[in-house]
DNA sequence: CTACATTAAATGTTGATACATACATTTGAG
DNA sequence: CTCAAATGTATGTATCAACATTTAATGTAG
């Protein structure tokens, strides 16, 4: 199904209004993709996104405030996520000693199954939306967006 | 600001993970400008693309449901959008004559001006997020993005 | 015509999210 | 040592969204 389709639309003003959709349309459909596979689990993709960096942690424990800097949206709720994910037994958060305002975060081995159980399908998934663009386009497509990337960085930093 | 420092990550898995990185932040980017733009406004997203939608529609009514379709979020709840865009006197709604199940949705003299006033800044944020991107590489981009999408209705579709 | 299915939209409910604010702790100037 | 400012996290509140259900209108088979 094309862009056009998608938003019943028969053309786009430009090439640039088009390329815009497709990065939204298609975060979408990541998006959607994703809960899909993990509203089973009970895990919404904040969740999801926090028991991964967790399991990057390699058992070392991290503070809220570096959890939030490294997620996808780091505007959403860490504190509130945190709760969730501690209620299913999934994180450990305790104060941390040296400094008592923070509160340090790991994954259990209960996380760390649930985790494993998703690897399989969610690669699969990611894997499949890119079939058919070969590494070299991958790599342009990766150097173009980091420049789009850029630009959007000036805007939100000058706003802020 | 690159994809890195955005996720707080020294590298990636591999270009694929990266591309779903780039798509995810970029789409989260545009959205919290755009947000920005609209809030003063008392706008969301949602119903500005909804307002979009009924501006391209030269007048012409359309039906709830074809709304729905070509909203970049096909939420469930455009009803409940279309309320907030009548009580603020920026759209109608009536009952269609000919299905009365179905209301016929239209955008208000008022409505233009709204959407009139917020052109120059959308078209300017959206500009100069791809300044830098030359035509030829948007119309890569595209080119490659149509078979992402193209890839990702294969599990949405299957799923319903 | 009646009964039942289908369609379009609206609504109830529950849970998540954004934004602002509060609270506790630490830091550092004097 | 003291206290104002900064920092890290949590929470209050209002809004928004997902999902299921309801209401109303239309289509259709007997």
């Amino acid at each position: 199904m094309k862009l056009e389709d998608h938003l019943v639309q028969p053309t786009f003003r430009d090439e640039g209004q088009k390329l815009h959709m497709h990065i939204l349309v298609i975060a979408r459909q990541l998006d959607l993709m994703l809960r899909r596979i993990l509203k089973p689990h009970g895990l919404t993709p904040p969740q999801y996104n926090v028991l991964r960096i967790l399991r990057g942690q390699k058992g070392e424990p991290i503070a809220v405030q570096s959890l939030t800097a490294r997620m996808i949206d780091p505007s959403s709720n860490t504190s509130r996520i945190i709760d969730k994910l501690v209620e299913k037994g999934w994180t450990n958060r305790q104060v941390c000693p040296e400094d008592r305002r923070r509160a340090d975060v790991s994954i259990t081995p209960s996380g760390i199954t649930v985790l494993t159980g998703l690897d399989a399908p969610i690669n699969a998934m990611l894997s499949h939306s890119l079939s058919g663009v070969d590494e070299t386009t991958r790599i342009q497509l990766n150097g173009a967006l980091a420049h789009v990337l850029n630009n959007t960085d000036d805007v939100i930093a000058t706003q802020n």
